[in-house]
Formats: C-alpha cells, sequence, structure tokens
DNA sequence: AGCGAAAATGAGACACTGTATCATTATAAG
DNA sequence: CTTATAATGATACAGTGTCTCATTTTCGCT
C-alpha cells in the first residue's frame, strides 16, 4: 500500500476505493497532474467514480499537504504536485511551461528556525522558482510580442 | 507611478486606465487578493471595465513575475500576491487560512547555483511554508473531524 | 463473520470563474 | 494631428468546481 494511502489512513480517513484509484493515478503521473488530467484518468480506470469524489479528494490530499497546487501557466487550471516528505521544489518555465524539478537542502533549517520565531507548526513546504529553461532563455518572455 | 506599472512599461506593453487601476487595487489589498476581491473592487473604483480586462491583467502580472497565483486553502478560488522584487515567502495555516509573510534571506545564492546549474534564468520565486499558526497549533487539521 | 454507526460516495443540477470573439476605443510614436 | 496597433468592453460560451441527498461502503466492535 502507498504511504500516502497510509497517511491517510493514520489521519482518521478511510480508504475507499475512490481515494486510492486518485491517489494511483497521481503517483503513476510522476507527481505531477491538472485536475482535467486526473478526472480523465480516473474515468478510464473506474467509470463509476463520480467527479465529485474527485474534487473532494483532491481537496483532502491538499489539507493532509500530500498534493499542493500549483499554477504552471496564467490563471488557468491548477496543476497538482506529488509532495513527498512534504515539500517539493521545481523550476516554472515561463516560456514553455516546462516544469524543471531538483532537489534541495537547506529549507529544513529555516522551517525550524521560523517554527522558532513565529511560534508556528509546519508540516511542509513549496519552493517554486519562475524563469527561462534552457531551451527558451533568449527567448521573450510570452506576451511581450502582443 | 508604481514601479510595477514602470516596470509593464519597461516591457513594452501599454499603460491603460483598466491595468493601472487593478494594479491599484491589488497594492491597495495589502499584496493579498483573490480574483473575485479583485473583481469586486475594480467594479467599485471604475464600472466601466469590464472582466475580461481584470483576468488578462492578471494573467500579464503574473507572466511579468510582478504577482503569482496562490491557494490559501483547498482548491477554491487563487489567490494572488504580489511579488515585491519578483520573490515572496509566506506561511499558510492550514486551519485558518491566515498567511504570514516573512522576510527571507539565503534563496539568492540557490537560485544562482541552480542558473548555473540547469542553465537557466530564474526571474522570480514563491516560497510557502503549510502549518499551523500559533492560534491553532493546538487544534487538528480541517476535515479530520469530518 | 456479521452488525451497525458514521463516513464517503455518485448522480446531477447548479454557480461561478475564466475564455474567446470582435467591433470599438485608447495609447503612443512620429 | 495622424495613424498603426495594442488594448478594451460586451457578450456568449466552456469548463471547473460545489452542493444536496439518497445510497453504499468502511471499519470498529461483538
Amino acid at each position: 500500500m502507498s504511504p500516502h494511502l497510509e497517511r491517510l489512513k493514520a489521519a482518521g480517513y478511510k480508504l475507499t476505493k475512490a481515494r486510492s484509484t486518485i491517489l494511483h493515478v497521481i503517483e503513476a503521473a510522476g507527481g505531477h497532474v491538472t485536475s482535467a488530467e486526473v478526472l480523465e484518468k480516473v474515468a478510464a480506470l473506474n467509470p463509476s467514480i463520480g467527479r465529485a469524489s474527485v474534487f473532494r479528494t483532491l481537496d483532502l490530499l491538499t489539507r493532509l499537504v500530500i498534493i499542493r497546487p500549483t499554477y504552471p501557466g496564467g490563471s488557468t487550471t491548477p496543476g497538482y504536485v506529488l509532495m513527498p516528505g512534504g515539500h517539493h521544489h521545481h523550476i516554472i518555465c515561463m516560456v514553455c511551461n516546462r516544469i524543471i524539478e531538483f532537489d534541495d537542502c537547506g529549507l529544513e533549517g529555516m522551517a525550524a528556525a521560523l517554527e522558532e520565531r513565529l511560534h508556528v507548526r509546519l508540516e511542509g513546504h513549496l519552493l517554486e522558482f519562475y524563469g527561462r529553461c534552457d531551451r527558451c532563455r533568449e527567448l521573450p518572455l510570452p506576451g511581450s510580442e502582443a
């Protein structure tokens, strides 16, 4: 069983067909999906799962910091990223919308310092850099020509 | 004139009534707004500005890394944060959805290292921590009781 | 195993956010 | 002032995400 499903159970939620299917779809996609992709692939795997459950589950996974919504491009449909261990880091190319993931380090120290200074309890973080990837770095920003 | 408007002009975009009104609304709100709030406040200031222009401008400001969409709560309407200097850092309380901003440091070094290692050009970043604020740290996550 | 309380589901109607089109207007350069 | 061109506003539209509620499923307990 996926460790994410175990976290669901540990948090007191029931393990259902819908939830395991949805989580499987996200994991099979490599951790980067849009809600539209999840809807489509879940329907392909099991047409009896309703839309409402998909959105409810995305909400639930977000609250548990198992996934987190992010915006590849402008104000369109959000994407979701898996946050293994509660954190994730990537670069979004603002020209071609490609996502480049990278491993990170130093933020655990920053998190601990913030917890102490601000008296908060932190469970995860998402770090996004915006820029232009190696293939697009010489091109103008999209919209500059518009 | 707001430095953000100057950046628009420097990037080759025209300075229009709609754009300056929308940017003014975001700045007056302290840098944290939802699209619904922008629509409402812009309509109050100048009813002749159409919805389409508001969304178009939010897209444009996002591409220029002047603002950046983020999700305070679950998968509902996105919020937008002003990114002064192209970067922003905050903590989102997952119980009460309060946003706690904090100043940051070390990431410029990480950005420079990534630019060299991955041959990318970075223009901004957003760092979000998820957790529970000082007022909510003893409470369960929302939905745990559901 | 089987029972039962309670959570979770699926169906479908609904509200709303965001998009596309296109004629009209405003910007800014010369 | 003139003119090319970007940007606008209105409207209709598409799609995402929400809500309700009867029905089903999970899972602790015996």
